[in-house]
DNA sequence: AAAATAGGCAACCAAATGGTTGCATGTCAA
DNA sequence: TTGACATGCAACCATTTGGTTGCCTATTTT
């Protein structure tokens, strides 16, 4: 879970996780294109979403395929975002009475 | 939001959310008790949450109240997370499909 | 077989991060 | 008013992070 939150941490590497959700399969290079970024770099924020298993990696010939796994993110959405969202409900009922209060 | 999720990378900030989210409304020391770490680093960590705007805090006296904000994690939910669920969606059914398939 | 293409490995670097210690300030209680 | 308590500020430190460059390997293509 911990990785999972680190590998998000970074904008380049949501972003990395966006091109593979508008098109799965991806080559390195394909990956790179358009990128501020050496290929190495690229390299290296892939690594720690395979690490955190939000993306799975195919060989296929001299070239390397990326997937994207959606489960870990929908994981932290289960395990851990559902349970703050009860507590906005509360702090939203809390301040409706609060507001209904002010018109007695 | 890239704030947020760098707030989220750390676990130790994690759990002063789930103190708050236990217990809203905490002094520092009262969020300092039982952990393995100095109240500067706690008044650190309490500062990058509120800098992203999860905390928020009022001056009472002497004492400084934390209280949790789950606007943005929510938002976190609604804005990002929900977009992948769609391709979890996706996966599952072809996984679906394909083992469909195989019967035929 | 030679050249081009796709990717891997390792060393290096600057900046950010997570933590510390020491001291200062503001507020409450005796 | 004096001491205790709650917090703030700043300098410092080690490690991690995000990136680079240079070179090596493996697979195609011509």
């Amino acid at each position: 879970m911990d990785e999972v939150f680190k590998a998000l941490a970074d904008a380049s590497r949501r972003s990395l996780l966006d091109r593979l959700h508008a098109r799965n399969g991806q080559t390195l290079n394909e990956l790179c294109e358009g990128l501020a970024m050496t290929r190495q770099a690229v390299t290296k924020h892939l690594a720690i979403l395979e690490q955190a298993n939000l993306v799975s990696t195919f060989k296929h010939g001299r070239e390397k395929l990326h997937y994207l796994n959606p489960v870990p993110i929908h994981q932290i959405g289960e395990r851990w975002i559902r349970k703050f969202e009860r507590a906005k409900l509360v702090a939203l009922s809390e301040l409706k009475r609060q507001l209904e209060k002010r018109d007695e």
